[in-house]
DNA sequence: GGTAGACCTGGACGC
DNA sequence: GCGTCCAGGTCTACC
């Protein structure tokens, strides 16, 4: 460890709670401990630099350890980078107090859950929301492990372990090489465009962390993109802060379908129509409903 | 504006 | 062994 950064959270926050919010946490580059305690990551610096980051909770907020010596402008790309990720500033009082009053939500305040793991860039967690459709989560696992294996950087410390690659590196390779090498299968010419227009600049994602437009207009963008439907938009509206829409997936039909119908198949309305009345907090009361399916009942 | 059918891939299942 | 199904959907072509 040659630095280590300190940075500050807005309460109540907790680390574990933060990558134990998804499955993100099992996707390289990044991956936890045993306990979800520690976050360890390799991330490509502005500066061409290859790093080690890793997270540990610290004094309300997290400590992070650093593989190499960091000049400013490098440290201050890391700060941003982890704060984002990690959601450090968010603040969710808000959706705490209406929380309060429902049991089934009852848990999130005192866990300080309400933070979901995100990736350093937009692009990485598009890339990825688009190699969850459609397939089984040991096969996003797979293409994303491929693409960061065949086209990340190493790290100088153990060059088994590479960044997730870059949009101008992606959109240099062609539709063949994705399909052959990565087995990305017919999400190959998604990624691929993806890439390209970020590359060229038609597309500028990492704008969207930061903008203020409407909701409703960031999901039409978002919309916009080949291979990002229904589903995929209001994933990454929820890792951009926006709960207004429901990521309606076969298993949160299945989540709904148990809690309220029965078991019996439910539609996407009816998966909306559940959490209508939390308003802009719909999609958090989804994310963190204690459903009974999962308890057991 | 709403809905069949096709779509890469690899693991699970039936026979 | 081999065919079929389908998994944390989306696009296109039609109504």
């Amino acid at each position: 460890v040659a630095t280590t950064l300190t940075l500050p959270a807005l309460h109540p926050f907790s680390l574990p709670a933060v990558l134990r919010s998804h499955g993100w946490i099992r996707l390289a580059p990044s991956s936890a401990d045993e306990e979800r305690s520690r976050l360890s990551r390799i991330e490509g610096l502005r500066s061409g630099q290859v790093v080690e980051l890793v997270v540990e909770e610290a004094n309300g907020g997290v400590a992070v350890e650093v593989s190499a010596d960091l000049t400013s402008s490098e440290e201050k790309e890391v700060e941003q980078k982890v704060t984002w990720m990690l959601g450090l500033n968010q603040d969710l009082s808000p959706f705490y107090a209406v929380a309060r009053d429902e049991s089934k939500l009852a848990h999130v305040e005192p866990q300080a859950q309400g933070r979901i793991l995100r990736s350093p860039t937009l692009f990485e967690d598009v890339v990825k929301t688009i190699l969850t459709t459609n397939t089984s989560w040991a096969g996003t696992i797979r293409m994303v492990e491929s693409l960061v294996s065949q086209f990340g950087d190493p790290w100088p410390g153990d060059r088994s372990r590479r960044t997730f690659p870059t949009a101008s590196h992606l959109a240099t390779l062609n539709d063949q090489t994705l399909r052959s090498v990565a087995r990305l299968g017919y999400r190959s010419p998604f990624v691929l465009e993806l890439a390209q227009g970020v590359e060229s600049g038609d597309l500028d994602l990492e704008g969207l962390q930061t903008t203020d437009e409407p909701t409703e207009e960031l999901r039409e963008r978002l919309l916009g993109i080949n291979g990002v439907g229904a589903y995929s938009a209001a994933n990454l509206l929820i890792m951009l802060g926006r709960y207004d829409f429901i990521p309606v997936d076969s298993w949160a039909r299945k989540l709904v379908s148990h809690e309220w119908h029965n078991g019996e198949p439910v539609r996407s309305v009816e998966v909306e129509a559940a959490f209508e009345r939390w308003g802009r907090w719909k999609g958090l009361a989804y994310w963190f409903w204690e459903w009974s399916y999962l308890a057991g009942d």
